[in-house]
DNA sequence: TTTT
DNA sequence: TTTT
């Protein structure tokens, strides 16, 4: 106890996000994001390397996710590690480390692509009264881990 | 480009470091991290969840880990999230997901096992001069990712 | 908008909190954390810098601080910056930078003073049941800045 | 000792920095960078409120400021909180709370004004060979405080 | 496998 | 003094 699990990202939409409804009624949002190093190798070539997050959100803050983040978009991610396992087709116990969304909030102005700008005023009617417009935060609540 | 990863972590250490020293000459020291959070599941109980974050060092900071860091001490662990993939022993592809430490900080006042407070002394003077005694930090370098 | 303002301290209290009880209901509590670092001046001396940073604590976070948090106890705090003005006993205009909290976590396993031992476990039964005992989050509300 | 003090901002810059090259040698780049927060208050009313803060940049982070970074600009920027005092006109002592910055980022894809384009990837040949284009780093030295 |  |  007394511990600490926080993660913050600034990188692109690999692809749209994909959303799930659940029969209990909760909605979960699930997307890759990218973030990128750059390093010498030993021949001191230099390499770039891309990171890829599975940034996972809930609830109010998939919904949002649902209607207003894109693939492509720069946004930033707070939230937490979380790796859970599963069964893989062989029946082997496979993980997998996902970022568990607390606060998305999109960066870069907008306006980059259809509808965007739209969306963004959107965000702001349908967003947390006390948040700023393009950023959504994750009411905080029960937190089932119904995966 | 223009990415952001980072993670900060304040947690338990399950065990005692792993460190290797490799053929090149670095250092890379491995441990496991628990943080722990508590949730309420559908039946209204409360439940306790442990992450458990597997975190590697490398060079100096690697050194200083071996030297001072034990398990059941609690640290404070700033880095970034690194995802790499490796074949198991049926030749199947799998991936872990790392913390990469930039820095390390001993948090709780050290003195709760033996020779700590001696291991926080030789710490400041092993350290970087420009950083705190209990921190150490990663020196910007080459990244090799040599798993 | 689209902004972030983030700030993370772990540091140990100067004094015992000072609390106040709004006439609205509200309450606020305030406490001086110190961070230190160290560095070296023109003249290769080791010098050791304590920043000194004005944290508030709103509602039922200010609660928690009453209760719990004393001088000389190592914390995480987790906010917002923010400078106001206020006039001095000459009418002059002058600023102060707090640190809004958000999240306040008792670091060092407790039990260094007098019944803090018993604290934290009150303090996990007052806390937010999703949260972690010994962590304590503001929630999330009107924030109207009565200075 | 064993502390933390870490800001992480996203906001844009009110003004161009101010860049002064001291007589040692040292570069010291300075500017405003606005943040936004938005609230309701006790009549319900949604009131935006805009947090400014003093970031400070050394050596060669701040030729990379002078460089690259313009009034208008999203920037990412990491650091610690340095609080100082100095004497105003009336010689009474007044304090001021800055960012010292360790990292910034440019956001937003940047090409928005003139010649940005150009110079994110000239900036990519002056910075650090293992951080991103677009990301300067302070390399880790003495941190002299010279104001 | 940690911690309280 | 920024941004949308």
């Amino acid at each position: 106890m007394s511990s600490v699990n926080k993660v913050i990202l600034i990188g692109h939409l690999g692809t749209d996000p994909e959303v799930r409804h659940l029969e209990g009624g909760s909605t979960v949002a699930q997307f890759r994001l990218a973030t990128n190093e750059f390093y010498k190798d030993k021949q001191g070539n230099r390499v770039e390397r891309t990171e890829w997050h599975n940034v996972v959100a809930w609830r109010g803050l998939a919904e949002t996710v649902e209607k207003y983040i894109k693939k492509g978009q720069q946004v930033y991610v707070e939230g937490k590690i979380r790796t859970r396992q599963y069964q893989d087709k062989d029946q082997q116990t496979r993980y997998v480390t996902e970022i568990v969304a607390d606060e998305i909030t999109m960066l870069g102005g907008g306006g980059r692509s259809h509808g965007e700008q739209q969306g963004n005023q959107a965000a702001s009617q349908a967003n947390n009264a006390t948040a700023e417009p393009n950023t959504f935060r994750q009411e905080p609540e029960l937190n089932e881990l119904p995966f």
